[in-house]
DNA sequence: ATTATCTATAGATCTATAGATAATGC
DNA sequence: ATTATCTATAGATCTATAGATAATGC
């Protein structure tokens, strides 16, 4: 059964083979799938998938550059806002939900690869999360914090604020990373909005927010709001599709 | 070279094998370590690893219930105390730096079992996370909370308690898997000792303690001398040594 | 006499390449 | 004429077993 294939030049088969390799790559890890898989997943031959990536290493690093932008933020829109109270819960609320629910198609699959490299070498966690965005994040939670202290809605931090950053984001990753496994080992009360609101209240009131504040900012109906409003969904771009 | 190794009755050099194979294990994956390099591990030949294992995923499974024991608190000190503020604080001060220190020498070993189990197909997480040792911590919680509340040192929760618990825990482990990759790509300020206290400080305010209280409840002092009572040290224990 | 251990190796699988064939674009 | 693709296969490696040898305990 000789199946012609559709030929394509050699840039797009590339781009063609990182995409469609990408999720079992990272389901399956770089050890547990072989090129045979990949090939087929491509569906190519292995000559083929060897003629483009000189080796099984050689994909495995262009996959991460390929996977690497779907962790972009647009986070201009926030940084166009006034620090304030409402800025940041605001922003709070769009980090965690942004976190928790990726939008992209291949979102477990790009988490997926960060917290398997996580528990290997940790070279493509540190990619994504010492990225500028996240030092420019980074920067507008201490606006809006400085902000809000001035207004008397959050107390004096006895540490980093930057610490404060970074536990407010585990609080989210986690809360992820425990739903990329088939059956969650953890299972929250609530649907999954709920779940966001409620870890976007923690957080906020985790980085020093007073409670009484947290719980006007974040009513159910003003969440609702933001997400109608698509100047700010802070959400990832879309992966650049082949051909 | 006949090297004639030392002979084991087949129940300890089962056990040894367990042990020395574990942290290669966890470190390369399953998938990633060969039976060549765990028999080496191990200091015998592949011969006798399989004579005592029946596969390599037979040695994997058992692998998984030699670990599990390892993430055992002793939660009965924190059990014993009345719920009341100071025992919230106590409580989640305690989670909170047992998960992120681990004491056990094979720490990181079962940690990175745990959280590559996580991406792959969670069971291992699964048996970790949904044991007894949690619902009681959870209850403990509770009523902490509840005490707490009645008090007027914390706020009425939005959503369900057993967030909050979830929340907290995901802050901590988060912290610990950064921290498990060689360079970590997120950098706290301060030692891990501050930064402890202050995930610690970020979770009791997360779960609705006023920032007041917290920060009256966490002092520098007052950790400290938590942390010279014996009575209280809810570490994991030892694992059980081979021989 | 039994049990633990080793050396040697079979059989399968996995990465990678050689060399032939067919589609494309000038 | 060039470039993409395939089939076939080499060479290495990996899991697992067969069969021989040596230590242990009755």
């Amino acid at each position: 059964m000789p199946r012609p294939r559709r030929r394509l030049p050699a840039d797009q088969r590339k781009t063609a083979i990182a995409h469609a390799v990408l999720p079992l790559l990272a389901r399956k890890g770089f050890d547990g799938v072989t090129t045979r898989e990949l090939a087929a997943a491509a569906g190519i031959s292995e000559a083929l998938l060897f003629r483009h990536f000189p080796s099984k290493e050689a994909l495995n690093r262009e996959i991460y550059e390929y996977c690497a932008h779907s962790f972009e933020l647009d986070y201009r829109r926030i940084a166009g806002l006034a620090p304030g109270t409402g800025m940041l819960a605001r922003l709070v609320y769009f980090v965690v939900r942004s976190i928790v629910i990726k939008r992209a198609a291949d979102a477990d699959t790009s988490l997926r690869l960060l917290y398997r490299s996580l528990v290997e070498d940790g070279r493509f966690a540190r990619t994504v999360l010492m990225a500028p965005r996240f030092r420019m994040l980074r920067k507008q939670l201490g606006a809006g914090l400085a902000a809000a202290r001035a207004a008397g809605d959050c107390e004096a931090a006895d540490g980093a604020d930057e610490n404060l950053f970074w536990f407010m984001h585990h609080t989210a990753s986690m809360i992820c990373l425990m739903r990329l496994a088939g059956r969650p080992p953890v299972s929250y009360r609530g649907n999954l909005e709920t779940v966001v609101r409620e870890a976007a209240a923690f957080a906020l009131r985790g980085i020093g927010v007073r409670p009484a504040v947290v719980a006007a900012q974040l009513t159910g109906a003003k969440t609702a709001s933001w997400l109608r409003d698509p100047e700010l969904t802070l959400l990832a771009p879309q992966s650049p599709q082949p051909e």
